[in-house]
DNA sequence: AACTTTACCTGAATCGATTCAAGCTCGTTT
DNA sequence: AAACGAGCTTGAATCGATTCAGGTAAAGTT
């Protein structure tokens, strides 16, 4: 038996109309209503149904938010923040964890056009392009979070991150570096890319020559660190960079954890180390990691609030928010 | 203009009902209608509004999962297992992170309300048995996540932590360490009485004389660990433990840091080190940490499947779900 | 031939919150 | 005294999917 609001109006004393007014209008209704209708609503522990809401006001409390890989603290950091905002609105975020696999980019997606949600935030891995044209056709709106995006005629929400390689490298050099290795891959994704151009134009604009090597990697993750790690560990000492620049600080962390791992080489000494993404568990390392953090609550902060706005007004035009990269110093590359 | 089933009907030259039927009972109905009705939503991309068949049938197709601290991988796996189980079963995933504020747990759990979600997962932080008592009350399932509680009329799924700390101080033992600390805090938190206890009872249990004292931190994190490894070092030398098992990973991680850095400590020769919850990145520390494993995506997995059991079968009981803990070993205890 | 059964289909009632035209009370204006 | 307006309240219509009593036609049974 749940309640209704017509369990309340008769527990107040007045007409559902008016229960409902206390609900979305209160200054519509005298004071005198407003408490009799409180105190039941109080009294009877009544909520609100929300199918019967959404249903009748067309209007949604939930917004769907698809990420490609729930393991990595980023975007756990960037569904915090989409949460704090969405909770000062009363809207409470269906999760989906794609982790890079496409048909689970679809299955949610297709779920949270059932759900009917106010907006879509994806950090999107596939070519989703088309599936979200069908959502806009819907008229949902939505955002691209930590993709970039001019072309497709989404809102986006990200970083700079080729700003974020140039700062890394500039770093590295302003210490004294002169013989750079990029660490990540693969290639089709946009931020190592990105992140690779700005390494490129930090060493190109640098005052002294600079040596740039890209050393591949297959993924962002820990184990590829470690294996890239021991395979630079193989060259002849004097053929060692004296500085690397991982894509992201999983792919940092495996790296550290080749090079000290036995006491092999001396971080930062020998071969200075920076990530990316400011990951927390990055700064216990057992050398803390310096890194360029990305304001990652900020993205899901914003990117929420975006999508809020582009729900309310459906004339509104996309676009693209980026944020500046911040460059975190720590032990790895401060000798 | 949304297409609602009416439209449907109109286009394949049927009922209402019978769209209905093709959707929810396609076995009672005709193949031709079956036919012409599925060939009639895809040419009008027709989804279900998930609003309208919630309030008629009282059917949701969400699951409600409030999270303690979403910055945990730990609960990441949780949540991820859950993710698999539901989205087989076409069922979204709400999502809440508390942060251990009790405020944002009501807050959440409100909404889930609102929301009248299938049923609820929750990792409980405060006291919540009296919110969780009003779900039940509206008749929504409940099931607690990593924490076992017979008395509380709900069913759980967790490990057994006394059994976890059981194993980790026994393997210490078995490694030939005598004065062993236990890090951990605050007391409130149960799994941290449990493991203690465990680690207590193997202490007990040992043919060896045990010394076992306790270090407590006011919180499980990083920097917690930090500090209290600083506290351990102000000590003479000979003062030190031998071991240290602290009662998660972060704990740990912090622990290593201080014991390690400026190759202050030799780990594991001077002082080996336990964690727990075998978080992905204990395994990629400076010295790989050894921990206690909990099996997290099951976990998820499991409660999901519980949880939707018993919002099948209202009259279903409440039951206890143990998993055990598994040990496992690297360099930080195996010197 | 009269009946029962089977296999489908139909359409109105329903879920609960919102909305809005219409109504009611009082105090104010003409 | 009649007319008016401000301030509130009322209750029926509405959203779209589901459900179910009732209906129909064809097949099966006696």
């Amino acid at each position: 038996m749940p309640i209704s609001i017509r369990d309340v109006a008769v527990r107040a004393g007045v007409s559902v109309g008016t229960v409902s007014n206390v609900l979305n209008r209160p200054d519509e209704v005298s004071s005198d209503s407003v408490e009799r209708v409180t105190q039941a609503i109080e009294e009877l522990g009544y909520v609100r149904n929300d199918a019967a809401r959404k249903l009748r006001a067309g209007v949604s409390t939930t917004v769907g938010f698809v990420v490609l890989d729930g393991q990595n603290p980023f975007y756990n950091d960037v569904v915090r923040g989409a949460e704090d905002e969405a909770s000062s609105h009363g809207i409470a975020i269906l999760y989906g964890n794609t982790d890079e696999d496409p048909s689970r980019e679809k299955v949610y997606l297709d779920l949270f056009r059932e759900q009917q949600v106010r907006g879509l935030l994806i950090a999107p891995y596939g070519d989703v392009m088309t599936q979200l044209r069908r959502f806009r056709s819907s008229g949902i709106a939505t955002v691209l979070v930590d993709r970039f995006s001019a072309d497709s005629g989404f809102s986006s929400v990200s970083v700079d991150s080729v700003a974020g390689g140039r700062l890394a490298v500039e770093h590295l050099i302003e210490g004294g570096r002169r013989r750079i290795a990029f660490v990540g891959g693969p290639f089709d994704i946009r931020q190592v890319t990105d992140r690779l151009a700005g390494a490129r134009a930090a060493a190109e604009n640098a005052a002294v020559h600079i040596e740039l090597e890209v050393v591949p990697t297959s993924a962002m993750t820990v184990e590829e660190g470690v294996a890239a790690g021991a395979r630079l560990l193989t060259r002849p000492r004097r053929e060692w960079p004296d500085a690397l620049f991982a894509a992201n600080d999983l792919l940092a962390l495996g790296l550290l954890q080749s090079l000290v791992s036995g006491g092999r080489v001396l971080v930062p000494d020998e071969i200075a180390l920076i990530g990316f993404d400011d990951n927390p568990f990055a700064a216990a390392a057992a050398v803390p990691l310096s890194s360029i953090r990305q304001p990652s609550r900020m993205i899901g902060r914003t990117a929420l609030r975006i999508v809020l706005e582009e729900a309310a007004d459906p004339e509104s035009i996309p676009r693209q928010t980026v944020f500046p990269p911040e460059l975190i110093v720590r032990r790895s590359t401060s000798g």
